[in-house]
DNA sequence: TCGTTATTGGACTGTTGCGTCCAATCCTCA
DNA sequence: TGAGGATTGGACGCAACAGTCCAATAACGA
């Protein structure tokens, strides 16, 4: 069987230069993706915010605009999901995460950069395999936090009556949900209240001391 | 002031044909939204597929492109909030809520055209107005949210003590991530247990009896 | 220093798609 | 039936944009 063109560069031996080439167009890539979405991404666009040139784009990544919005999407979910996991095995483990998330959201929401709802922006996403990144990701953290849970359970810090497939699609659903409300109203009403609740009802679930 | 064309036509009066004809166009318009996003959403395809040409598309929508998009935003969250917008003053009414909408979610998802997804997937457009048109529909799904949390408390179905707004926030949050990731993961995971999740919760506010 | 390879600039082509325009046809009503 | 307005078809112009190509320069190793 034949071996799409992956993401890593081929054609020749690539200086520490034009590594760094590449990088700037992928950075420049991402932003886009970020703040205005696959809609708004053109290359030339990305040509000039880089000055760099189309000869460059092509070299680095032969397989034009697919690849480098392929490649782009790749590095994002990577950065953002790393942000967004952190050990979720005691209740104030969770305490802590819903807190950092609030936080990293704030943030992101002022620069007008919440990767969270850019993730949600591509569920209608041309291109299959770059929303299956996207969706990849989004099951991973659903993974992780119910895997947190089962870990509680396991503790003896959460009852075992709790379903902890149900309580991880609850944070999954917030998360994005939240996100995503945050985004189109243009405030932070949703994440923060929402996130807290369900993180409540998660703790009304402690073994009782 | 000079006011901005708005989606009411205005050249000349529309016979009964003519309006029908800018109704298949809407139409068209609305299911490219909801399938495949506006960024899949050109005109010389929307006249392919209701067979209709180019000057009729420019003498219903002379505002081209942006006013069709604009006037099939319109249209698609109206359908939409109507369908979703139900008494909610009672615990009752919020189980039967529940499961109307995971009925609904249902359906849509089957035939691959869940609106809510659709609605997220447009959080980064370009166009503001339409933004706009979108983020107020959910916000008034909050509102209608809330108001049902208070009339319960009114009534005494519900403690005082629950924080209507954050419930509002935290179902809306399910509602929109759940019906996200289901679209992302292509199966549904997430909308069903994530509802019931909330719903528990709401109901653990309910007055003793 | 010289040859090889990586890097770069930018002109050029082909396609897609929006919007304009004009002429032809249909419908309605007097 | 004839006039006027609504409706329709489709050719055309124009701009945006992806991708190709070639030649020029820079970097690097022998």
């Amino acid at each position: 069987m034949d071996c799409q063109v992956q993401n890593e560069y081929d054609g020749g031996m690539p200086t520490t230069k034009g590594l760094a080439t590449r990088e700037r167009i992928l950075d420049a890539a991402v932003g886009v993706l970020i703040h205005n979405g696959r809609e708004a991404l053109n290359l030339d666009g990305i040509l000039a915010s880089t000055r760099t040139s189309k000869s460059q784009l092509f070299h680095y990544f032969p397989g034009g605009k697919r690849e480098l919005i392929h490649a782009a999407t790749q590095r994002q979910v990577q950065r953002i999901a790393g942000e967004l996991t952190a050990p979720l095995d005691t209740l104030d483990a969770w305490r802590t995460w819903v807190e950092r998330t609030i936080r990293l959201h704030r943030t992101q929401t002022q620069e007008d950069a919440c990767e969270v709802a850019a993730m949600a922006a591509r569920v209608l996403d041309p291109e299959p395999e770059d929303r299956a990144v996207l969706g990849d990701t989004m099951q991973s953290w659903n993974r992780h936090f119910a895997a947190g849970i089962r870990a509680m359970q396991r503790s003896g810090e959460l009852r075992a009556g709790a379903d902890a497939g149900a309580l991880a699609a609850l944070f999954s659903a917030v998360l994005q949900g939240g996100a995503v409300l945050d985004k189109a109203v243009g405030r932070l009403d949703y994440l923060e209240p929402a996130l807290r609740v369900a993180l409540a009802h998660v703790e009304g679930f402690a073994a009782s001391e």
